[in-house]
DNA sequence: TCGTTAGTTCAAGATATCCGAACTTTAGAA
DNA sequence: TTCTAAAGTTCGGATATCTTGAACTAACGA
């Protein structure tokens, strides 16, 4: 398995992020991974943050596309891949986006 | 040429919207709309909010989707379709989006 | 009435998304 | 070791969405 890239915030044009975050289920994982912050607070593996029954192709695919946002950071960890919020960078680059859509009173 | 239906933002997903801004031109379109309004503060037509050069055709489906999704307002005006910003519909139901997003250093 | 302007609608080709199936990597058991 | 299982990735084909030329409609002015 290759090891992950991730871009450089200043780097991502806005819309993107806005294109990772239109989707409900990548939205569910980003609410998830903002809330949980795993066992040893170092992030939740795909299956954890992902919502129930989705397939692991899908699954995949939509980490890949948080990830080349620049919403997440993934490192494996044995057999799992551990993701993360990339809070602080996707603050300071877009400063209140996250707040705004993490705040909404639609989960969707 | 029909009328416009706007839709009651309380009906409108947060993904619809956030799909909405996910692209560059429908960005450009939003913030035109949010700094220039018009000659009478009124809105402005279609070819003077959508960048130069975008097909007619486009230009047409980007301000359908904008419509749909809550974000803008259209009306007939002789042979022109005049569309505002819902700046207050949308802060209502998703307090900060639009400062975020709007606020970007990025303009894509 | 005729021409012009502003947008919409239709349809088709180009793109992107979804997900089953096969593959890779890591770990633990026999 | 080898076997087996778990977690993700990659591939490929079906499906859905986006883009845009062409034809159409509505409103205006000459």
């Amino acid at each position: 398995m290759a090891r992950f890239t991730h871009p450089n915030l200043n780097d991502v044009p806005l819309a993107s992020v806005l294109h990772a975050l239109s989707d409900s289920t990548r939205l569910a994982i980003v609410r998830k991974l903002d809330q949980d912050f795993g066992i040893r607070g170092e992030g939740l593996a795909c299956n954890c943050a992902a919502p129930e029954g989705l397939p692991r192709a899908t699954m995949s695919n939509h980490f890949s596309i948080l990830r080349s946002s620049g919403l997440i950071e993934s490192r494996k960890e044995g057999t799992n891949v551990v993701s993360r919020l990339r809070r602080k960078d996707v603050d300071a680059r877009f400063p209140g986006l996250l707040h705004a859509v993490l705040n909404a009173k639609d989960g969707t």
